[in-house]
DNA sequence: TTCCTTAAGGAGTTTTTTGTCCGAATTATA
DNA sequence: TATAATTCGGACAAAAAACTCCTTAAGGAA
């Protein structure tokens, strides 16, 4: 309804990643396995994490990602303006390329508070917080394994 | 943000043939010129709202769409759900095919309420008072054509 | 009846998103 | 130094979304 699937994956893989003890790099196909996602097309996701400055990477034995120190505190709205684009926050609900108060659409001043609403949700959650989440294991980073489901 | 382009077309054009009036047909063609979208692309989406049952169509001269009798206060939430799916208002931010309060992503609650606006905000807007407000003058349903605005 | 106009419908194309494969570079360790 | 494990990077493939083209059917009017 909302994100695209790169946004999907690069989230649920930072909050997997800083779940993990810091320091130690977690490896690729771990993070793949444990979202239940594409290991070959998460792995250009965290590329391009890398680049962006959220992640480092280490090549070879003990290799891995890990969060680039200091980035545990960073918003959901920062990772979503590098995968969903610098327009994130503007997009008309219609598609229209100019939409404000002053030359709006019809939906506009209905939709201009929920937006807002969801601007301030993203710039209010942070990996750190997220992880924690986890942690207490009342959280769930994917879905269940086919086998852990009740048989149809 | 939120919304398929098909999604887009679909609206504007209902809201478009909302203002025009009732029993006149509307070309297919005039919708495209005046939304500004492919003509060819929304003919299929208009084709799909007939099977659904928003609008009636009618060939050959004096031709086009209409408004369904009775159709005007169709809420936006109908017709998303036709063009976006029957989960449009189900699906998890992050993906999850399962996302409950009891089988809750870590935005699972933050994500609840804003969603839920969003399908009151859907289920409160309807096409006759859309409509209105573009007759107007006050509200856009495309952008200016490019000859209308500054030049560059 | 004939012509023109319109939507219907099917097939195909293009673009974007999502996903795959493979060889090269890098690194720890035996 | 040799080996195995890992990311990097580029090219490629598949799937989905957006868009086009063309033929057919239907309806109104001369």
């Amino acid at each position: 309804m909302v994100l695209s699937r790169t946004s999907q994956y690069a989230i649920q893989a930072l909050i997997y990643i800083a779940t993990q003890p810091p320091g130690e790099p977690v490896l690729n196909r771990d993070i793949a396995d444990r979202l239940n996602v594409p290991a070959a097309y998460l792995a250009k996701i965290l590329q391009s994490l890398c680049k962006h400055g959220l992640l480092d990477s280490f090549r070879g034995r003990l290799g891995g990602f890990c969060l680039r120190e200091g980035m545990q505190r960073t918003s959901l709205m920062q990772v979503l303006l590098l995968t969903e684009g610098p327009d994130f926050t503007k997009s008309c609900i219609l598609g229209l390329k100019e939409c404000t108060d002053e030359t709006a659409c019809p939906m506009h001043f209905k939709w201009k508070p929920v937006k807002n609403k969801i601007i301030a949700m993203m710039n209010d959650m942070h990996l750190e917080d997220l992880a924690k989440a986890v942690q207490t294991g009342k959280y769930r980073l994917a879905d269940l394994p086919a086998a852990a489901l009740p048989a149809a």
